[in-house]
DNA sequence: ATGGCTGGCGACGCCAGA
């Protein structure tokens, strides 16, 4: 597997040939809080959960940080788009390098902030989004978030249309409903929950966008970010904010989702857990 | 009501995260 690809794209060649016989596809998003304090983690997650599309958000490294090599040696292509100490997003593909659509997201060309990166990886157009927090509420930040939510409006109504398969996936730091967080009380002055970026988050939805965890788990509770306070992450104190929303033209591949929590439990983690789809092949 | 923790930066404490 990984340890016979050496540098070049011819390596991918076997976890290609792999690929094409698998009849599903798995597409993730993690949001590492640091690609280069997490590079352990990643390349673990990836040798056991195998995805074939990963957004990754929050890589805190500029262009020339992110570990393009040790991917590739781990049977992975990327396209990435860093910023010192902030924000950073990339795209990976397992055997295949994805093909950049756009990077940065149309609507503010002062905005220098690297938070979304958009590519065509295996037959999948996908968008990985990091959306600001938010906080502090009231301020510049929260007005920013909103702006930046109208802005992925605009964009996504471009794509949720489309005969192709579309799929938004990221950190969109909004929890949708009361029931994606543990205490909705303790997080009624916090930015991820206030009634405005909620509406937004539902008119995205509108357009036509499955929300997918909630697609396949229509009751449970289930969250992808559990803070480093009181030991939440162990007692299951999160939130989810990290999401995949799927076009119409992908959605009925939809076959299952989930959150691989035990990554969160690791020594030295993101804050943040891997959250995934399956999909049928197209 | 507050602060608890973590990574990056750059030089020990500060900013930002959510």
């Amino acid at each position: 597997m990984a340890s016979v690809a050496p540098a070049g794209a011819a390596s991918f060649r076997p976890d290609g040939v792999r690929m094409a016989r698998r009849k599903r596809l798995r597409l993730a998003t993690f949001t590492v809080n640091g690609i280069a304090a997490r590079l352990p983690h990643l390349l673990e997650w990836l040798a056991r959960e195998r995805p074939d599309v990963v957004a990754l958000q929050e890589l805190k490294a500029v262009d020339e940080g992110f570990p393009a090599a040790e991917l590739e040696a781990a049977g992975y292509g990327a396209a990435w788009h860093g910023q010192r100490s902030w924000n950073g997003v990339a795209l990976l593909g397992r055997g295949t390098v994805p093909v950049e659509s756009r990077r940065g997201l149309p609507g503010d060309p002062g905005d220098d902030q690297s938070r979304y990166i958009e590519a065509a990886v295996h037959g999948i157009v996908v968008a990985a989004l990091y959306l600001p927090n938010g906080n502090p509420r009231p301020g510049p930040k929260f007005d920013y978030k909103l702006r930046w939510m109208q802005r992925l409006h605009r964009h996504a109504r471009s794509l949720v249309g489309l005969e192709h398969p579309v799929a938004m996936v990221g950190d969109f730091n909004v929890i949708p409903t009361d029931e994606d967080v543990y205490d909705p009380k303790a997080w009624r002055k916090d930015a991820l929950i206030q009634p405005e970026v909620r509406e937004a988050w539902f008119r995205l939805l509108d357009q036509g966008w499955t929300d997918a965890l909630r697609q396949v788990h229509p009751d449970a509770r289930i969250y992808t970010f559990w803070d480093y306070f009181r030991q939440h992450a162990e007692r299951d104190r999160g939130l989810r904010i990290d999401h995949l929303l799927l076009n119409p033209a992908l959605a009925p591949r939809l076959v299952d989702a989930g959150v691989d929590r035990w990554v969160r439990l690791r020594e030295k983690a993101s804050d943040h857990a891997p959250t995934w789809v399956e999909l049928e092949a197209g």
